[in-house]
DNA sequence: AGCACGCCGACT
DNA sequence: GTCGGCGTGCTC
């Protein structure tokens, strides 16, 4: 029997299965989705099983055999393994890339040299005798000492030493020291013998009289009488009990936000909604549906009842949301309504615990999967829903190898199992509707909200005009008044400080005017190295203008700020308030985000301010206020997404306002009040908006009406790195039809990230055509030839900015 | 990607 | 004379 491998090593030429023997004693357990040491070239590696067969094209000479089995049960599916080949050819990733992606991290393999003495009588040397002490083997890197090394050196020549590689994965499965204590006529007959001073071992006994012939955790035996470790041991020695080591699953800290949100019956329009889902899910049928919702429709209502169905037909179901960590109240509503059947995929979590996660989910003793991105490739067998909760969010793409994106892994999957993807959105993307409206999707509509509370009312301030009266605070007089009100009302806020593109374009403080490139319909991006502003979609450059070119005001500036800024100001205008702030800066130890959170349910702040993470989720009654202090920021981003980011981003904030009894007030400060996705963000008018930005799509090329393949560069040197995107660039105009349009090659925003000079190089097409075989002939290249001359090439079939 | 083989400069 | 620099070639 022969297994095609793929080895766990990113290289070019090493990217194809390779063919090993079988030894027949594994022939009985090997299948494939095993993962599997083989002996490659001269070392030992990890590598997957991919496919069994009788016959190799090998010469046998060639042939080895394999090591060993590291699984007794495949980690992967058959199903997942045809995904991964979906996903290479998909992504042009690397195909290892596309098979550890559906694992856990702490399942990649980790490999530690170590040494292992052979003959121990043969070393003469005194210092490298001292130095092993006895030890039969221990890890290389503690042999640092060059005098020592060079000893290690001939030992190894003259095979008195060997070195060997230790493969093995990253997180252990956690083991739990257990006593299985001894029958109560045992434990008398030890008592008996002790010493009357033996006071502690006399305590720990009579404490687990009542434990006789049961099993408890060591640690739990010391907790209780206070005894130290010594004691149990010495107990354990007399024979009170026996030792084993349980398997045990890490228990993740449980968010404890109680679920403030469940309607118990559905109204009319959720039931319309649910009606097909219900019908897709019966008929064992693959449908896409696009959810739009407007904010507070009850979208999660329909997801639990739609998954109920799912779970009484005896499938599983995944439900994927944006950063899962950010809404803890989304998660402990799954865990409300489905208990143990849920398993959480955080990216809080630890690399242990998303490992026991996953292990939940393989051994079949939870049907549902809450997580972000990486739990639609959670390993169910039985799918029959995937849900993809604010499936606009641009964290549903990977930024690195393979580069997918989970709506198009959760469709694929759907397929495989004939079973309905739910995409659910308030604000959809672009592309979804458009296919919702070419009929490739199936459009459900909610209109309305849950609880019949109206939308809040929205004000647009126009910081122009509160320039022009002198305020230059980020506080307009009307947004500073509400602010005042709230206070004294006792009732709660939302800031929302919009930081994206932070001091990356040019903004007239008179007239809001930002400078645009004359070919193209995107603001230019301000280079503060060249002083220069650049497109980054044509190539046009020019200076940076000391008036403004509209009205001629002098204030023209770069604009930005920070949360921390704010938080100043807050204190200066309004002492009394009590602030939390929320930003990377506060969240980023483990916990901290919910901690604050609760902190701000239950009422020990007045103020919650923050960046996009609190943009999304957030449901608290006594909201009643949500304050954007700079709508533009987002607007002005050289990308071909900025309009539609704006828009989403202010429907959603404006969402987090009044969802229950208290009426929401909301105020949008910009300097743009004019701007569609301002205006019609006011009334959260998506498909008025969606008509407008289709236009400029469609007038610009951009998707949904073009796809975009993004390659990017870089290089320690900049001229090469502009050299070799020339050749790159220069390669696909000869290889690809006239019918593509190729842009740049251009240096890319931050044209230098960690002393990496980048360029990048954009393809815009209606039809695939060829570029799928043209961009692996140019990544054959890059990967024989540039990757050695210091050149980083990554290609992005469908990138989410390109700025 | 590693790892080893192989061929030319500065050192015990 | 040897140690060690990194160019080249291979991995079932």
């Amino acid at each position: 029997m022969i297994a095609e491998v793929i080895v766990d090593v990113a290289a070019y030429p090493i990217n194809r299965p390779f063919d090993y023997v079988v030894p027949p004693h594994f022939e009985e357990t090997i299948a494939p989705g095993i993962r599997v040491k083989v002996p490659f070239g001269r070392r030992s590696v990890l590598g997957y099983v991919i496919r069994l067969k009788n016959e190799s094209a090998v010469a046998e000479n060639k042939l080895k055999a394999l090591d060993e089995l590291v699984d007794i049960d495949p980690v992967l599916s058959k199903e997942q393994l045809a995904l991964s080949d979906w996903l290479q050819h998909k992504t042009l990733a690397y195909h290892i890339d596309t098979l550890q992606v559906m694992l856990p991290a702490a399942m990649r393999a980790k490999y530690e040299k170590f040494v292992v003495i052979q003959d121990a009588i043969a070393i003469k040397d005194e210092d490298f005798r001292a130095f092993v002490n006895g030890r039969q083997r221990f890890p290389f890197n503690e042999l640092q000492n060059r005098a020592l090394l060079k000893v290690f050196k001939q030992y190894v020549i003259d095979g008195i030493i060997t070195v060997e590689t230790a493969i093995e994965q990253q997180v252990k499965k956690k083991k739990v020291r257990m006593i299985e204590v001894a029958d109560a006529s045992v434990l008398a007959e030890i008592k008996s013998k002790l010493a009357q001073n033996a006071v502690r071992q006399i305590e720990m006994i009579d404490w687990l009289e009542s434990y006789a012939t049961k099993k408890i955790a060591a640690k739990t035996i010391m907790e209780a009488t206070n005894g130290t470790a010594q004691t149990l041991k010495v107990l354990i020695e007399k024979g009170v009990g026996t030792e084993i080591f349980e398997e045990v699953y890490r228990e993740p800290i449980a968010a404890e936000l109680q679920d403030v949100a469940a309607p118990t019956t559905l109204t009319d329009e959720q039931v319309a909604a649910l009606a097909p889902i219900e019908q897709a899910i019966y008929d064992e049928k693959h449908e896409t549906f696009l959810l739009h919702g407007v904010t507070g429709s009850g979208k999660t209502e329909v997801y639990l009842q739609a998954i109920q169905k799912v779970l009484n037909e005896g499938k599983e179901a995944i439900v994927l949301v944006p950063e899962i960590s950010l809404t803890p109240q989304m998660t402990s509503r799954f865990k409300a309504r489905f208990g143990p059947l849920v398993a959480v995929m955080h990216s809080a979590l630890s690399q242990g615990e998303k490992y026991d996660e996953w292990r939940k989910i393989i051994r079949g003793e939870v049907k549902v999967v809450v997580g972000a991105r990486s739990a639609v490739f959670a390993p169910f067998t039985k799918i029959g829903l995937i849900i993809l909760d604010e499936e606009h969010e641009a964290t549903y793409k990977q930024d690195e190898s393979p580069r997918y994106h989970a709506r198009d892994v959760a469709i694929e999957r759907a397929r495989h199992y004939d079973c309905p993807v739910i995409l659910g959105s308030a604000t959809p993307s672009l592309e979804s509707f458009a296919r919702a409206s070419k009929d490739v999707y199936t459009l459900l509509t909610l209109t309305e909200r849950a609880k019949k509370n109206a939308l809040p009312a929205v004000e647009i301030v126009d910081m122009r005009e509160q320039l022009k009266a002198g305020n230059r605070s980020m506080f307009s007089i009307p947004l500073a008044e509400a602010i005042r009100e709230r206070l004294q009302k006792n009732e709660q806020m939302v800031l929302f400080l919009n930081r994206r593109g932070f001091s990356s374009f040019v903004l007239c403080r008179d007239c809001g005017t930002t400078v645009e490139c004359q070919n193209c319909d995107i603001s230019l991006t301000y280079h503060r190295t060249t002083e220069m502003l650049k497109c980054h979609y044509c190539g046009h450059e020019e200076r940076v203008p000391l008036n403004c070119p509209q009205c001629e005001s002098e204030h023209i500036r770069f604009f930005g700020t920070g949360t921390q800024k704010v938080e100043e100001e807050i204190m200066k205008l309004f002492p009394e308030a009590r602030v939390i702030r929320m930003d990377v800066d506060t969240t980023s130890r483990k916990g901290s985000h919910e901690r604050l959170l609760r902190n701000f349910s239950e009422g020990k702040a007045d103020i919650l301010l923050g960046t996009q993470m609190i943009a999304k989720g957030l449901d608290f009654p006594n909201i009643t206020l949500v304050g954007v202090l700079a709508a533009d920021s987002s607007l002005h981003l050289a990308d071909f997404r900025a309009a539609e980011k704006t828009f989403q981003l202010l429907t959603q904030v404006s969402g987090r306002a009044g969802r229950h009894e208290l009426p929401g007030e909301v105020f949008i400060q910009t300097y743009t009040p004019e701007h569609y996705a301002i205006q019609l963000a006011k009334e959260q008018q998506y498909e008025p908006f969606y008509q407008m930005e289709m236009m400029t799509r469609k007038q610009f090329g951009y998707p949904p009406f073009f796809y975009f393949t993004l390659i990017q560069f870089s290089h320690e040197d900049l001229l090469k790195v502009n050299d070799f995107a020339g050749k790159a660039t220069m390669f696909l105009r000869n290889q690809l039809p006239e019918n593509m349009t190729l842009i740049g090659p251009t240096a890319a925003a931050i044209s230098r990230v960690s002393n990496r000079y980048r360029y990048q190089c954009l393809i815009k097409y209606k039809k695939e055509q060829n570029l799928t075989e043209v961009l692996k002939e140019l990544i054959k290249i890059y990967r024989t030839d540039w990757i050695k001359k210091g050149l980083m090439m990554t290609v992005d079939m469908d990138p989410m900015s390109i700025y």
